[in-house]
DNA sequence: AAAACGGGGGT
DNA sequence: ACCCCAGTTTT
């Protein structure tokens, strides 16, 4: 327990004020797992996830948890494990019916992935989902985090899981400034998580490491008045908490301009199916005319594509407002645009759907928000 | 090495 | 407005 903090001031502590007397005696007493897995068996919250040491189920939470919060992905959880309550189960499902109970979660490829790897573990694995963090990496949809994450808690295997609560934890603690999405920043922090993993009980460790960075060490406000190890933390010691980590600044967003095209045929709706490349891939939303700034949904119609497809007789019936909708790297300005037209013909992935089915379409967030408006159900 | 990939919540 | 969230894949 010693020989990590000896092997690692040098490197851990540069750049930062580390000198007065007292700390240095402080931490040297001081083991930051052992302290961390004191604090979580008392403080920790009751994750259904933390009852069980099946691989899928814990595969499940973890793509599941992936840049989303505990909160919001929890009732994706459950209604995942009810549904598909093992890995054989979720190897049979259409990509449809993943997408759809994927609504609403985002970075849906996180979906798609799954079915990929559930059918493969399926065949390649006869059902049974593998503990090893060799044969983990290996899946799609699993990195790093995630293979160390289920090997450690299904199997207890000695793997140090890296998130952003870990960063966090790690970067204060030692009062490392290196950005932690650098490509050095990231080999230097899995580096000292490997160090400070407790080996005796890798699964305890891990999760106290995260619950401690997502309850207590938060990015903003951390309660450092009650933190167990603030007198080991550099940061605390010269009041840096609030500069750690750093991150490398984030890049700009790209402007869209969406101008979706509702148009009913009786009791039908048009409706497109998304191709791959871009946002929301595979899933369903309404005929699409991207255009390079904000138009007029009358000068949209004078556009010789719309034209092709609605001839010159399409009629306005209803517009609505411009929408902003915010994803990491594009701002959204989505308009809706009622019309009364036949068209002439059909765009490749357009088709005629009840209003009734559309419930059971995986759509992007704002395009469900609207139908279901809309059309008041 | 950098960009792409959603949606929600906090300050 | 900006940052962050039990990150991974693609370019």
């Amino acid at each position: 327990m010693l020989h990590f903090f000896c092997k690692c001031s040098k490197q851990a502590f540069r750049g930062l004020n580390y000198d007065t007397e007292m700390d240095k005696v402080s931490l040297q007493n001081m083991d930051l797992s052992t302290e961390l897995i004191d604090w979580y068996q008392q403080n920790k919250r009751d994750l259904p996830w933390r009852n069980t040491t099946d691989a899928y189920l814990i595969w499940l939470s973890e793509i599941i948890l992936q840049q989303t919060r505990v909160e919001q992905g929890m009732p994706y959880y459950y209604r995942f494990a009810e549904k598909y309550p093992t890995v054989s189960h979720f190897a049979k499902a259409p990509e449809d019916d993943i997408l759809k109970l994927w609504q609403g979660l985002g970075y849906y490829s996180r979906g798609r992935n799954m079915l990929k790897t559930a059918q493969l573990v399926q065949q390649q694995y006869n059902g049974v989902f593998p503990t090893t963090y060799q044969e983990l990496i290996k899946l799609k949809g699993i990195g790093e985090y995630t293979a160390a994450a289920i090997s450690s808690f299904s199997a207890n295997e000695p793997r140090a899981v890296v998130d952003g609560n870990v960063y966090r934890v790690l970067a204060r603690f030692f009062g490392i400034d290196e950005p932690i999405n650098s490509p050095k920043g990231k080999k230097l922090f899995q580096q000292l998580a490997d160090e400070a993993l407790n080996r005796q009980h890798p699964a305890l460790h891990n999760q106290a490491m995260m619950e401690f960075g997502a309850m207590l060490c938060k990015p903003r406000n951390p309660a450092c008045g009650i933190c167990p190890v603030r007198l080991g933390c550099v940061a605390f010691a010269s009041n840096a908490t609030t500069a750690l980590p750093v991150k490398l600044k984030t890049v700009k967003v790209r402007k869209r301009f969406f101008n979706y095209l509702l148009i009913t045929d009786g009791g039908n709706l048009l409706m497109n199916k998304r191709g791959e490349g871009d946002i929301w891939a595979n899933m369903y939303d309404l005929p699409l005319i991207e255009t390079d700034g904000l138009m007029e949904p009358e000068a949209l119609l004078q556009l010789p594509e719309i034209v092709d497809f609605f001839g010159e007789n399409a009629v306005i019936k209803q517009k609505t407002t411009v929408i902003k909708h915010i994803l990491t790297h594009q701002q959204l300005f989505i308009r809706f645009v009622i019309l009364d037209v036949a068209p002439l013909k059909l765009k490749k992935n357009w088709f005629y759907t009840t209003v009734r089915n559309t419930e059971n379409l995986a759509m992007p967030k704002t395009i469900f928000i609207f139908i279901k408006d809309f059309f008041n159900f």
